[in-house]
DNA sequence: CGGTTCGTACGATACCCATCGTAGTACGCC
DNA sequence: GGCGTACTACGATGGGTATCGTACGAACCG
């Protein structure tokens, strides 16, 4: 894997829940929004990190940035700066640990109501 | 076991999703409420239906109603009328062939979420 | 340094929703 | 028929939240 070239974070720093006090309710309300849920499934598709701004939803930045911070103040994703971009990862290990199953429960649910509803449910 | 003893159901009728209806993101936003989810608890932990009644929620009855609604609206439960009471019971064929592995995820994880904080976080 | 890119902060807005109380309906039973 | 139980309908209320635009900050590049 070629890390050689990542930026390493800088400064800023950001919130993130302990493991310990990652809610359930709390990950559910925050996949149980569309925007959101297609985030985590793009999250899911790419191994690693990946910037904010390469899903281009179709939502103002301002609103981006809300949806990225639920997910992260949910303990479902980790974000870290590096440069001038925001790296957003899955907590998968955290998740898995805490809620055994879930999270590929939710993905493999999403992809087949996609595929069932013709791609059309976005 | 003993069905002869359950009244039919009665005239009045509710609305349910059709299966194919059924959104993955309304039923997790249902199962985000930490009601809810006790209510869907309460319910895998005991076979077939229960009335309304018996859980005893620390919420008032319009409260109780509404939550009950909105966990048939996303297709979580069933309901029907028996006699004054509405029994209600969870749908898990439809969620286990729409979300394989869902709510068995989210039962365990809620389970072991109450473990972990000693059943406190009610 | 100046410009560009990426993301944030803040206020506004409109909508959603969990909660309640009160009044009402449906049903079973006496 | 009359009563009690179980649940509902409706309106109100307060808090949450998804959305936006605008103005700002932080880092990189030339």
């Amino acid at each position: 894997m070629r890390t050689q070239t990542r930026p390493p974070s800088t400064g800023r720093s950001l919130e993130h829940p302990d493991r310990d006090l990652i809610r359930l309710e709390d990950v559910l309300h925050a996949l149980s929004d569309p925007m959101r849920l297609q985030i985590v499934c793009a999250l899911a598709g790419s191994e690693g990190e990946q910037s904010c701004s390469v899903f281009a939803l179709p939502v103002s930045k301002s609103t981006t940035t809300h949806h990225f911070r639920v997910l992260r103040e949910s303990g479902v994703i980790t974000q870290i700066y590096r440069g001038t971009a925001k790296m957003n990862a899955l907590r998968r290990d955290d998740l898995e640990e805490l809620f055994p199953g879930l999270l590929d429960s939710v993905l493999t649910g999403a992809h087949r109501q996609a595929a069932r509803l013709g791609e059309e449910g976005r």
